[in-house]
RNA sequence: AGGGGUGUAGCCAAGCGGUAAGGCAACGGACUUUGACUCCGUCAUUCGUAGGUUCAAUUCCUGCCACCCCUGCCA
């Protein structure tokens, strides 16, 4: 694992902390991330993930990871994999890995001993009536005709549903809490619902399962976790979850802590919405590289670090903000530019005869791995009298401040020499088939005896260059929040150009050995990853972000 | 008069009674064998708003406004 450096962040969870520790309310620090099995983690989830993950480290505590799964329906084995991976992958690790279904018999337990002091109660209601009774958010609600059940009763109703003598719905466990609350978490919620279905872990043993807010707040106290950290919509929950823990007594009881979660723009993070385009094959899958999910993005190229800085670096707080997919991006370069191996690679080749140079004479011209970090050392491309440059790299008629190629200019191949564009060959259509260009053989390596500067340094392909495919990803929406579109609506939002495929792009030969999952910079283009479709005879790169660029 | 939260620059975000950190973006300029990177400079007389307390208020008090969350046998 990396190394995690903790030592600067700071937040209003942090604050809290410090103030517990050193008034002696605790003297440890234990967290969870506690994801439900049931969908792909995305950069949402980056941000709880780095929450409980670093504030652990930060205090020399320990985070465990538990799986929240106390409803079977919605649930799969596939998840609890991919989420484990997911979590590896950014790059922490967790102290155990606890599933809140290995907790059902305590939770039963805890269930009985809350009928036993009168707490709870088997309610007949049906599921429409309980919402009936409930009330609204202006009118307070009024108790179930079950509420007043004898404890005798309500224990041998609650054990009969245990047994499955009982459909689906039929009845359910229910905390006596208050009916009048303002707060309708604490309107008699219901703790156990029937249910039968088989459950990924527990198989068939039950055919009752545990609601959130009974199961969460149980969950932390029995592992002991000092402090649950959860997103703002959990604040209403917060009352109840203090309840159960009351009613049951811990004697040293887990503090919920509310923050905002992330939302970015132009991207959509929602379980409901991401379905439809994976169903609806807008996207390839789950981890196709424009998606925001863990999976995606590894498949972008995005580098867990970059996760990570971001997400410490946009910070935590209660605001419900939207933060510029931009400074994401700017964390991905900025990491990439740091680690990832230069490479060029022509995009779309335009031949260029060197006319000067020796018909059959090849060299072999060295370039830096990576400028900032010459120790990395050098690799080998070819040069001779054929190469290939951009097209993008010349102009027949230069527009202003252009310094690249164009009739009469002057210009670096880098690594190599100047040249100087003689002229250009056209087909019968106008279309530019080929350049011819002149060297100075005294510029070799790329820099002039008379130390005479050219304005531009273009990268070029030779004849050990290799034909590559290139997936160029660019935001997947158009609009900056495609969130808050309609289900029809926002499919029509994707950008139609949100992927473009080009191919006979010509790598230098040295990209062959690349690896599925490898980033290099493209230099003057941006950054790219091998793909896992990628072949050594057909090589794929995704492009992970473009670079930064004040031309155009 | 339902309850719970939140309002600091285009976007995040520090600030905790002493006169508005930092980052992203943007805009200048320097440097450059990547129009990248790096570097330097500019970018809130003002903290949702109206009052009040104070020598002094983004910080304390009161009213108002705006936005978010809560009426699953989801989490």
């Amino acid at each position: 694992m990396e190394e995690i450096n903790t030592e600067n962040m700071s937040n209003f969870i942090h604050d809290i902390i410090d103030d517990e520790l050193e008034r002696g309310v605790n003297n440890r620090v234990q967290t969870r991330f506690p994801p439900e099995p049931n969908g792909y983690l995305h950069i949402g989830h980056a941000k709880a993930i780095c929450i409980d993950f670093m504030t652990a480290i930060k205090y020399g505590g320990i985070c465990n990871l538990r799986f929240d799964d106390t409803n079977p329906s919605a649930e799969d084995m596939e998840y609890v994999d991919a989420i484990m991976e997911d979590i590896k992958w950014l790059g922490f690790k967790w102290e155990n890995v606890y599933f809140a279904s290995s907790y059902f018999d305590f939770l039963y337990e805890c269930a009985i001993k809350l009928i036993k002091k009168g707490k709870a109660f088997v309610c007949d209601l049906p599921a429409q009536e309980i919402r009936e009774y409930r009330g609204t958010l202006t009118t307070p609600g009024k108790n179930s005709p079950y509420r007043d059940r004898s404890i005798e009763e309500n224990l041998e109703l609650f054990q009969r549903m245990t047994d499955g003598e009982f459909p689906d719905g039929a009845r359910v466990l229910r905390a006596k809490v208050d009916m009048s609350s303002p707060n309708i978490n604490m309107r008699d919620p219901v703790i156990y619902r029937i249910a039968h279905v088989s459950h990924h872990q527990t198989g068939d043993k039950w055919c009752v399962y545990p609601m959130y807010d009974f199961a969460h707040p149980l969950s932390d106290a029995i592992e002991r976790v000092t402090y649950s950290l959860c997103s703002l919509e959990f604040e209403n929950n917060r009352p109840i979850y203090n309840w159960f823990l009351d009613e049951i007594g811990f004697d040293e009881p887990p503090r919920q802590i509310e923050f905002a979660r992330l939302n970015l723009n132009y991207c959509i993070t929602s379980k409901r919405k991401s379905r439809i385009l994976v169903e609806d094959k807008i996207v390839s899958g789950w981890d196709d590289p424009r998606m925001v999910t863990l999976c995606g993005m590894r498949r972008r190229g995005y580098p867990p670090a970059a996760i990570r800085t971001f997400i410490d670096k946009i910070g935590v707080s209660k605001v419900n903000s939207v933060v510029d997919f931009g400074f994401l991006e700017s964390c991905v370069r900025d990491e990439l530019n740091a680690s990832s191996p230069r490479a060029m690679v022509v995009l779309e080749p335009l031949k260029v005869i060197i006319d000067n140079y020796p018909k059959d004479k090849t060299e072999e011209i060295e370039i830096e791995i990576h400028p900032e970090k010459l120790e990395l050392g050098t690799k080998k491309v070819t040069f001779s009298r054929e190469i290939y440059v951009e097209k993008t790299d010349f102009m027949a008629e230069p527009v202003k401040k252009y310094h690249r190629l164009y009739p009469g200019n002057e210009v670096r191949l880098k690594g190599a020499y100047y040249v100087t564009c003689t002229g250009y060959d056209t087909d019968e259509n106008g279309k530019i088939t080929a350049l011819h260009c002149t060297y100075d053989p005294e510029t070799k390596g790329g820099s002039s005896p008379d130390k005479r500067k050219v304005r531009g340094t273009i990268h070029w392909a030779g004849i050990d260059a290799v034909e590559v495919e290139l997936r160029l990803y660019d935001r997947l929406f158009d609009v900056e929040n495609p969130a808050e579109l309609s289900d029809d609506e926002f499919e029509s939002a994707v950008n139609p150009n949100s992927l473009v495929i080009i191919s006979g792009c010509l790598a230098e030969g040295n990209l062959k050995s690349a690896a599925k999952g490898d980033v290099f910079q493209f230099m003057r283009q941006g950054y790219y990853a091998v793909d896992k479709d990628s072949e050594p005879d057909k090589l794929i790169f995704n492009r992970t972000v473009s670079l930064n660029s004040s031309w155009k």
